[in-house]
DNA sequence: ATTAAATTGAGAATTATTCTCATTTTTGCT
DNA sequence: AGCAAAAATGAGAATAATTCTCAATTTAAT
């Protein structure tokens, strides 16, 4: 696999934020960085780092996948509404629990995320 | 809400399997049963049935969304190359705390989703 | 420098899902 | 049974995220 400055500016860009965005929003910063980057090469090279094991996928059932460059043992919280993806904080058992169960499956990954309506949509339910 | 044929079908064809199947594959089933169905039907009912807290959507970062008519407490497997989803067992004491988790944060559901590339998938790869 | 392999950008193509709207079905009421 | 309002449907168009194609550019080894 060769260098290319778009993918090594994907990376960058998905490991500057904690929000778990999506394909969309890293093509836009992308832009701002490399104006002329392709929509399709922020596809390519997302792909590529989750085959990497460099970022995963978050799946969330929403329209638009979310990436995450945190590729530590954590998990997430989403809002059904607008498929806004945090991270979650658990219990120590829990993590331990889930570590365990992780091993003894030898699955590649696994992916928690607990679905509460967040701030934002709760204020819009609201009005 | 009203009562219809077509809502009933989608919702007897999803109970009718523990295959976790996509929209699609829920339409050719109903449209055995009810020929003239519209595929924005089967979505339609899909959606209100997932309102209902009648079934589930299960996210698997895949192309097509996969429903569940089974609403208990459980988790899944998934295959990360064709989409599979699956039942998955776990521990009893991870359950618990998974349980205890979900009520302490007061989450509307989580979901938990373990990936391991599935046989018929390991069998291609090893051609 | 040269060349083969890898990567890109642009836009077309694909595909799952949602939307629109005229028509049909359900249901409560008489 | 007959009627009207509300709910639901089917068909196909529209939307939108993602993938594909391919000629042009870039990378990296010789």
């Amino acid at each position: 696999m060769n260098y290319s400055r778009q993918r090594e500016t994907v990376y960058n860009v998905l490991r500057s934020t904690k929000d778990h965005p999506s394909a969309a929003w890293i093509y836009d910063e992308c832009k701002k960085i490399i104006p002329g980057i392709g929509l399709a090469t922020v596809y390519r090279n997302l792909e590529l780092l989750v085959a990497q094991g460099k970022a995963i996928k978050v799946p969330v059932g929403q329209d638009q996948d979310r990436y995450d460059a945190d590729i530590s043992l954590h998990f997430h919280g989403a809002c059904p509404i607008c498929g806004k993806v945090w991270d979650e904080e658990i219990s120590a058992p829990l993590n331990a629990a889930l570590k365990a169960e992780c091993e003894k499956n030898n699955s590649e990954g696994f992916s928690l995320t607990f679905f509460r309506v967040c701030g934002d949509c709760k204020a819009k339910q609201e009005q």
